[in-house]
RNA sequence: GGCCGGGUGGCGGAAUGGCAGACGCGUCUGACUCAAAAUCAGAUAUCCUUCCGGGUGUGAGGGUUCAAGUCCCUCCCCGGCUACCA
């Protein structure tokens, strides 16, 4: 009997931690005679505790790494802080403090839960997004943007969230409320320093394709549908009085010929030319004035009901020189296209509603087969393809091929061309709040906006301000912050006091941890050679267009300015989105009570046992409701190893995994089954952890294996050869979950090894299955009757397909099911099934 | 409306076109115990049948195939993204 004691998580797992941090396990060095891989998980936010859903995160990436470097990677796993951002101004609003040493305080505690996990980051990495030696470099992008164009400043109507009191992006409003307080977002005209990511449009959407396989598909339909391409034409007509023109967007130029009225958007710039001194101008005007002034949500509902007014104003058609009214439409669009619509009710459903609504003549140009339109009887446009009518030369043409004929016909006369229009705005990176990267520009009466000198970065955040109550920014009324010299004149100048939306921090993060502690410039570019691009990133899907757009932005952007390499066009070859930890079927929070604090689960069940549920529970990217319940089992398998170890303990030899020879298995048919069991799990575990990453099922193959030892270890025990068999198939357990619960595997693994030479699990290579301890001498092989499962029988595993096909036929079970039946035909699949059809 | 996921026991979830429900949770039975807990062993889709066994079954309906949860078509439901996008 052994004296083991007891399975005991508190105990062990500080042990571990202090070993692997002292010892600084997991850092790492560029080395070119190893393959390279790079794990990275979303870095947090230090909001104060760690929540199950990074505990969840960083445990997918933590057994990633594991597995990688038992693999023979060298591998990068770093972690840092997103540490920018309002909830750290508005904490220190409420409590007093300062944001800075909110964040840094934050920033301690999630550390050391962090280390309380045993997750294998290379600390000498940790970054915070907030320190100067962080933030400097991305001013110095930002000048470089400046440089090339790629920023400027614009006034224009922005979403402006009012409880955040600053501008929000595109990406951050979600149905019309701020992404992060779901504050309606108003519309406000401010000025505004923008990044051009359109300039990038085409290359982020092309690049899509070159991540098929590698990011999961409903990411790239995100990307895909955020970018919105949309290929067509810009078609002109002409103003009546000559004074003019309106270009419209259209990706049916098939359809102009169909074109009866002309639809602008009230915003639209020409409106007040086109309505001055014509009978109706103050009703337009006032038309205008009650559009404008509509709630953005409510405008853009869909019921909302279509409303117009004619503007007295022609345009004319650019093929036939008909005069075209123009009216204005509610549901037009000023920012989209073109801002105005060359209506063809006949072949677009809002335009004929409206044609329908104010009496405009609908005219079909596209004839469906076997079908003739007649725009007097229509009840509803017609948009699929058909042959051309009523379109002068065009007709009979296909409305496909009509297209491109149409739009050479508009370009011949100057009236028209290709073109592809996006849905994708340039990126609003200013932010009207304290806790950001200063923006490096000056303002001076005489010499206008001058980009700060690179020579005079950082542009430090000063850190003795009082936050407002409020929530606005204190810089303006900085004195020490906001006056300065001009660097070209010399003379008196004002600072920007905006400061950059914290995804600009974000957007290049994984780059800086491949140099992290450089000081004289943001990258090593023999680092970033050998490191980037990012092998394996995990993270929430909730970044599927926010974060993982504007890296991907950061990524293409720094490779042009000759900071990344040539051939770094993308950042993250592979993506896993985590699903959500649930709980109760609703997402935890604070607010519903329902949150699970993992310090809590540690403290219960120990680090081991929480990583293992948040893995074996569900498969990664799915969302999994916590329950207490399916802890206590993963508790209850950490147990049952520890047991079964503690069990054989003193008979067991120090072997390696898959150690065990046939000749050791060839003493009992027992100690063969258990060899067998013993690579197939190595296996089915190798495939499930390290490729798949579909850990529930690597977790339970390894599970059927200990159950299998339990029932096997008696018997085994009592040969020298069955205790070779058992000792390599613990030792074979202890690998393939080290990754996973590494602090259990590891204690196991030197107690295993407590009078040889001390040894690391960690350091062991990653089991090799044998395709020879694979193979059976004797299979069972199902027979099905008409597809049916009737019978199985015992063959030899080498049995040719006629010897399977006379042993199904005589088997007695078959033969009664094939009484009174004739045997039409017989599928032999060797090593399965045989199927006799019969009737 | 468009695009992308998904629908399998009481529950979480498994199944390269080849034995549906692995593994875990829960439940039940047995062993151990004075007893309970823990642990160990076993059972657990559903219906019919005393047993042997048989029928049915992966959202619905068709199809392909010797064989379909898996492939194809039509449809229903749930989730996500996007949307009067011209």
């Amino acid at each position: 009997m052994s004296t083991f004691q007891r399975y005991d998580p508190q105990t062990i797992e500080p042990k571990w931690q202090h070993r692997w941090e002292s010892e600084k396990t997991y850092a790492c060095t560029e080395d070119p005679t190893k393959p390279k891989y790079y794990v990275l998980e979303m870095f947090p936010y230090p909001s104060g505790n760690l929540h199950m859903g990074h505990v969840r995160n960083y445990a997918i990436a933590d057994v990633v790494a594991r597995f990688r470097r038992m693999q023979g990677y060298n591998v990068l796993h770093p972690i840092g802080w997103d540490a920018f951002g309002l909830p750290a101004e508005n904490a220190a609003i409420k409590h007093g403090t300062h944001p800075a040493k909110w964040t840094y305080a934050n920033i301690d505690n999630m550390r050391s839960q962090l280390k309380s996990l045993g997750y294998s980051y290379d600390w000498d990495r940790e970054i915070a997004t907030c320190h100067p030696k962080y933030y400097r470099w991305e001013q110095e992008f930002f000048l470089r943007c400046l440089e090339k164009g790629l920023v400027y400043r614009k006034k224009a109507t922005q979403n402006w969230c009012p409880k955040c009191n600053t501008v929000l992006a595109n990406e951050q409003v979600v149905d019309g409320l701020c992404w992060r307080c779901d504050s309606h977002v108003q519309q406000k005209e401010l000025t505004q320093w923008f990044l051009k990511i359109t300039a990038y449009a085409e290359e982020l959407l092309a690049d899509l394709k070159k991540l098929e396989g590698g990011w999961p598909d409903r990411v790239l339909s995100m990307q895909r549908n955020w970018i919105g391409r949309s290929e067509g034409a810009e078609l002109i007509f002409p103003l009546e009085d000559g004074k003019g023109q309106i270009p419209v967007f259209t990706t049916r130029p098939d359809t102009v010929f169909g074109v009866t009225f002309m639809t602008l958007a009230p915003e639209h710039p020409l409106v007040k030319e086109l309505v001055a001194g014509k009978p109706n101008e103050a009703e337009v005007l006032r038309f205008v004035e009650r559009v404008r002034n509509m709630d953005r949500i409510d405008r853009q509902s869909d019921d909302l009901e279509k409303e117009g007014m004619f503007t007295g104003a022609y345009c004319l058609h650019p093929f036939t020189g008909e005069r075209v009214p123009i009216w204005l439409g509610n549901f037009v669009l000023a920012e989209y296209g073109t801002g105005a619509v060359m209506a063809v009710p006949a072949h677009d459903q809002r335009d004929f509603d409206f044609a329908k609504k104010y009496g405009m003549a609908i005219r079909p140009v596209v004839q469906p087969e076997g079908a003739a339109l007649d725009g007097a009887t229509m009840t509803e446009a017609y948009d699929g393809p058909g042959t051309m009518i009523n379109s002068g030369e065009f007709n009979g043409m296909p409305n496909e091929q009509a297209k491109s004929a149409i739009i050479e016909a508009l370009h011949k006369i100057g009236r028209g061309r290709k073109t592809v229009n996006w849905r994708l705005r340039d990126w609003n990176i200013s932010r009207q709040r304290y806790w950001g990267a200063p923006i490096p520009v000056i303002y001076c009466d005489k010499c206008g906006m001058v980009p700060v000198p690179q020579k005079d970065l950082p542009v430090i955040l000063p850190t003795n301000v009082q936050t407002y109550p409020d929530g606005r920014s204190p810089l303006p009324d900085t004195p020490e912050f906001v006056e300065c010299t001009c660097p070209v004149c010399g003379g008196k100048a004002r600072r920007e006091t905006d400061t950059m939306d914290t995804f600009v921090e974000s957007s290049w993060y994984f780059a800086r941890y491949t140099a992290a502690r450089k000081e004289d410039a943001p990258f090593d570019p023999a680092a970033l050679a050998y490191w980037l691009p990012v092998d394996q990133y995990i993270g929430g899907v909730e970044h599927a267009i926010l974060h993982l757009l504007y890296a991907r932005f950061f990524t293409k952007m720094l490779r042009d300015f000759g900071y990344f390499p040539k051939n770094i066009s993308e950042p993250f070859t592979n993506l896993l989105t985590q699903g959500m930890v649930l709980k109760d079927g609703s997402k935890m929070s604070k607010s519903k009570g329902n949150t699970v604090d993992p310090t809590a689960m540690i403290a219960k069940y120990g680090a081991d046992t929480v990583r293992l549920f948040c893995l074996f529970t569900a498969p990664p990217e799915r969302d999994f409701d916590w329950s207490d319940s399916g802890i206590e089992g993963s508790y209850r398998f950490l147990s049952r190893i520890w047991r079964l170890y503690g069990d054989v303990r003193d008979i067991i030899m120090p072997v390696a995994a898959c150690s065990s020879t046939a000749k050791d298995a060839a003493v009992s048919p027992l100690a063969r089954e258990i060899r067998l069991k013993e690579h197939a799990t190595v296996k089915k575990a190798g495939e499930d952890i390290g490729n798949r990453y579909q850990f529930n099922t690597g977790i339970a193959a390894v599970m059927e294996l200990v159950n299998a030892l339990y029932l096997a270890k008696d018997e085994l025990s009592a040969t020298e050869q069955g205790r070779k068999v058992l000792s390599s198939a613990i030792s074979t357990v202890l690998t393939l979950m080290s990754p996973v619960t590494p602090h259990l595997c590891e204690e196991l693994w030197a107690d295993l090894h407590r009078n040889t030479e001390p040894s690391m699990l960690e350091q062991q290579p990653w089991p090799q299955w044998r395709e020879d301890a694979l193979k059976r001498d004797v299979l069972t092989v199902v027979i099905q009757i008409n597809g049916k499962l009737r019978s199985k029988i015992e063959v030899a595993a080498d049995a040719s397909k006629e010897e399977l096909e006379h042993a199904a036929l005589a088997d007695p079970t078959a033969a009664r099911h094939l009484e009174g039946l004739t045997v039409r035909k017989v599928v032999v699949i060797p090593g399965r099934l045989v199927n006799i059809v019969a009737n």
